[in-house]
DNA sequence: CATTCTTCCATAACGGTGTTATACATGGCC
DNA sequence: GGCCATGTATAACACCGTTATGGAAGAATG
């Protein structure tokens, strides 16, 4: 493999930087003095500490997608399903400060993915690697639909369905709203995955025996 | 009235470059000449800048448990169930930049609400206030599962799964992930409400009523 | 009333941040 | 050799949060 060039390792050390001391640790100059640069190399690369960001928030994305293209696919479309958002948990629980910036919630020193504001357009078009997770969701939504598992209607709304609740879950519970961590996943995780899958047409046990498969209990 | 003094005039200047500008335009400096004064009230009032973000989070909170208490009960606590959701999607896009700064996911210049980092505890147990809100809604389950709508279980569980779906949804809709504002309520907001409460235990048919009565459709 | 103490704020400075202007080094190309 | 493009080091600039210092105003105390 070809020796990384020093945009790689400012990504990288950015990203290390991020999961050890927060967004506010990722700095111009101690990015620098990890790589062995200058500050200027940040310009040369990104235009800025914005662009890092964004480079930063593409390869976590990537990452994100290899990781829920790993799990395997069996037979029962809604285990499949419920096993896409134990890996989706497990990675945003892994490095939450990541996912922060990923989905443009978090950033360091004030530089967000899309202009400063919370509002201004969202990053949802700006990174295609988004949409890329969005479209595996989708693809199992689609398959448990023509199962009979999943009542027949709109894939892509069905999945932002989905998607809400793991998202909403998962940043619940990384700032520590359902107690001790772990604990979340089964008071309010696990029947939320199975309860929604009730209401999108799938039987309660069905429903129930999918989820013993990925969650035992 | 009394007249307001420094210290809540610095919260409300807050709040209101807060919604103009975004998180990075709440600025000691910036505070200090809208109201008139010097960076030091910062320091004598609020310890610092994080202090100040904590009084933010404070208020927004205040004014959304006062938003949320406005909502009429009614006799179908399933319909005051979609009806606080609908409250509380309200107040999160009419001032998402404020809805942020609550739950410690945006923060001016680096001053998140409990430590720099994302992890660390996250504002979950710091603020009584929060807890108010998700007092609200567990209520309103409670009061759905003595009439026999939703299934008998633990409140504080199933209104976990409910802040989730909404928490999760309303997220997404001002990251900008379903389009032009407004259209996502329809595609996956209604549908997930729905689907939730069915899964929750209620039938569709009462589910979808209640549903009619508050989002039309 | 005089004195002291407390509270609050203005001024000015300090350290640290992202950013940028400038100059230099390097390597490919004609 | 001459030339240009690319990437970087240096040093400075503007801005930010923060803090040390001192002063003003009022309450408390004798």
């Amino acid at each position: 493999m070809a020796e990384p060039g020093t945009r790689e390792r400012l990504v990288d050390a950015a990203i290390h930087l991020l999961s050890e001391g927060g967004p506010d640790s990722v700095q111009a100059r101690k990015l620098a003095a990890d790589v062995g640069v200058s500050t200027m190399a940040v310009y040369t690369h990104f235009g800025g500490m914005g662009g890092l960001v964004e480079a930063v928030a593409r390869t976590g994305f990537d990452r994100f997608n290899t990781r829920l293209a790993e799990v395997p696919r069996g037979t029962d479309p809604v285990e499949d399903l419920f096993r896409l958002g134990d890996a989706y948990r497990e990675y945003a629980l892994g490095s939450p400060n990541l996912y922060s910036v990923m989905f443009g919630i978090s950033a360091p020193a004030g530089h967000r993915l899309a202009g400063g504001d919370v509002t201004s357009d969202g990053p949802g078009e700006h990174l295609p690697e988004g949409q890329e997770a969005f479209g595996q969701l989708e693809t199992v939504v689609s398959r448990a639909m023509h199962a009979g598992r999943l009542r027949t209607g709109d894939p892509a709304a069905v999945a932002g369905q989905v998607w809400s609740a793991i998202h909403g879950y998962v940043l619940l519970e990384i700032a520590g709203y359902f107690g001790e961590l772990g604990r979340g996943m089964d008071i309010v995780g696990t029947p939320i995955a199975i309860n929604l899958v009730i209401g999108l047409g799938d039987t309660g046990d069905a429903a129930r025996a999918s989820a013993q498969r990925v969650w035992g209990g």
